[in-house]
RNA sequence: GGCGGCGUGGCCGAGCGGUUAGGCAGGGGCCUGCAAAGCCCCGUACUCCGGUUCGAAUCCGGACGCCGCCUCCA
């Protein structure tokens, strides 16, 4: 049974599936206006790996995230740099696809643009309007947060103790400070669209609510984000599918920040650091096994050093891979459970990790026995029980594609010259000629070579 | 001010009543022509102060420190 905390009841639940067998997940994507920086990566990364458990385990996974390709920073970016709105979201929206396929998450079955969309969230304000939950400022329309009886059930506290702690709100004509934007009318040369009231722009937490809605329909199974979405985005979300009569998510997960220095990865702060940036520097793996070797919802430090560390630990991984000869699963495409089968050490292994990331999704658990798995496996190895070292092997590398890593030894091309230095320094070996040798290994390494003896004779990998 | 969370060995990071988490780094050994890789062994850690208990990192109370949300935010 695949179980999850839930955010609303504060405890691990069964994943809920409105029909048996398939699960419809929703997870709240990015405003296209920056390059995607860790945090983006964080939770793209943890939900992957979510969608991707599920599908191994055997559920057919409907899964959609939108982009939020309207908004006030957008709009604020485009007029800085003088350009338009769409220019914006389309090149920020395109960093966004190929970070995305750069660290292995893969693709939405649908991604909606909140542009696609505003004829719908027009006709749902309007409905709000005729039941009088929205009311007009001369600065656009609001949600009347006090008409939603259980208001403050995510963020996990009364509606006037929210109040209460509510700052000072720019706009005086809000009825209240936790009153959201529904729609905002347009300023002098902003994009906007026709509506009833008037001609303007959605707000941001009308979006998630009408393309969840429409796309995965009525009482949908599963809807994730940040922690930083719970109150007040996910809050507004519920409040609106409330007040439309229609049931919303059956269950939140949210998942913990990226945190720098002790402080949260944030574009206000401006202490982030791209992804573009990492990549160009680091293994894209290295970051999903930094990120699945913590639990989803706790926070992660992300420093050079635990990026290190992260690299070296899954060199550790290839290396089996290399051993074995092991085949490279994973990427774009799911893997599902039912195409393997193990037995002995490896059916054990299997059960006890199935039974970790069944279980709220226990990443750092499931890393450790496989991390165990992978002792275990050079060790049998090694007291030549080759069979059962590399039906455990494999199913190390089985059990990480579930969750997006692709082990991989990694064959790498040489030129001949190299070759000929591997041939030249296996004959020197054969001969005992150790200096030749020796230095032959000298020469490799400075080429940028890191070389290892087998039974096999001469092995290099690029260091 | 309200609500929530956290404080674990050199670092990262699990565990949440009794048994080695795991990784990285470090030390010793085996293997190796020497290495590398691999294997074996090693640190005996849980902010502090009380309490509950036969037994607490794990439960309760308090103190201190830190973080997050309440405003855009993944």
């Amino acid at each position: 049974m695949l179980r999850l905390y839930d955010t609303v009841h504060g405890e691990i639940r069964d994943l809920p599936m409105r029909d048996p067998g398939r699960l419809s997940m929703y997870v709240c994507g990015p405003t296209v206006y920056g390059l995607p920086h860790l945090g983006h990566g964080r939770f793209t990364l943890v939900w992957d790996v979510a969608r991707r458990w599920f599908t191994f385990r055997g559920l057919e996974v409907r899964f959609v995230s939108n982009i939020t390709d309207i908004d006030d920073k957008i709009i604020n970016l485009a007029l800085r740099e003088g350009t338009s709105e769409e220019a914006v979201a389309r090149t920020y929206e395109d960093e966004w696809w190929s970070a995305m396929a750069a660290i292995g998450v893969a693709r939405p079955d649908d991604s909606p643009h909140a542009t696609q969309y505003v004829a719908a969230m027009v006709e749902l304000i309007e409905s709000f309007l005729a039941d009088d939950v929205a009311y007009l400022t001369s600065d656009g329309l609001y949600f009347d947060t006090s008409r939603v009886a259980d208001y403050g059930l995510l963020a996990g506290q009364p509606l006037e103790s929210l109040r209460a702690g509510a700052r000072v709100e720019a706009n005086n004509e809000k009825r209240s400070p936790l009153d959201f934007a529904l729609w905002k009318f347009a300023k002098p040369n902003e994009p906007s669209w026709p509506a009833s009231f008037g001609e303007g722009r959605p707000g941001w937490h009308t979006e998630c609510v009408v393309m969840s809605l429409d796309l995965l329909g009525d009482g949908f199974d599963l809807h994730c984000g940040g922690f930083d979405l719970k109150f007040p985005h996910h809050e507004n979300e519920r409040a609106q599918a409330v007040a439309a009569h229609r049931p919303f998510a059956q269950h939140w997960g949210h998942n913990g920040f990226v945190m720098v220095d002790n402080e949260k990865m944030s574009k206000s702060l401006g202490n982030f650091t791209s992804l573009t940036d990492l990549l160009a520097r680091t293994d894209a793996r290295a970051y999903r096994l930094l990120v699945i070797r913590s639990h989803y919802r706790s926070p992660i430090e992300v420093s050079r050093v635990t990026i290190a560390d992260a690299e070296r630990a899954l060199a550790r991984l290839d290396t089996l891979a290399r051993r074995f000869d092991l085949p490279v699963l994973g990427g774009e495409k799911l893997v599902k459970g039912g195409d393997y089968h193990f037995a002995g050490e490896a059916a054990q292994l299997y059960e006890r990790v199935c039974a970790f990331l069944d279980e709220d999704l226990n990443t750092p658990l499931a890393v450790a026995e496989l991390f165990d798995a992978v002792s275990a496996a050079n060790a049998l190895a090694d007291a030549k029980h080759e069979g059962r070292a590399a039906e455990l092997a494999l199913c190390v590398t089985v059990l990480f594609a579930a969750l997006g890593l692709s082990v991989d030894g990694g064959v790498e091309e040489h030129d001949a010259e190299v070759r000929a230095l591997v041939v030249a320094r296996d004959q020197a070996r054969s001969e005992s000629r150790w200096a030749e040798a020796d230095r032959l290994r000298d020469e490799l390494v400075a080429r940028g070579w890191i070389v290892e003896d087998s039974p096999e004779g001469t092995r290099i990998r690029r260091a």
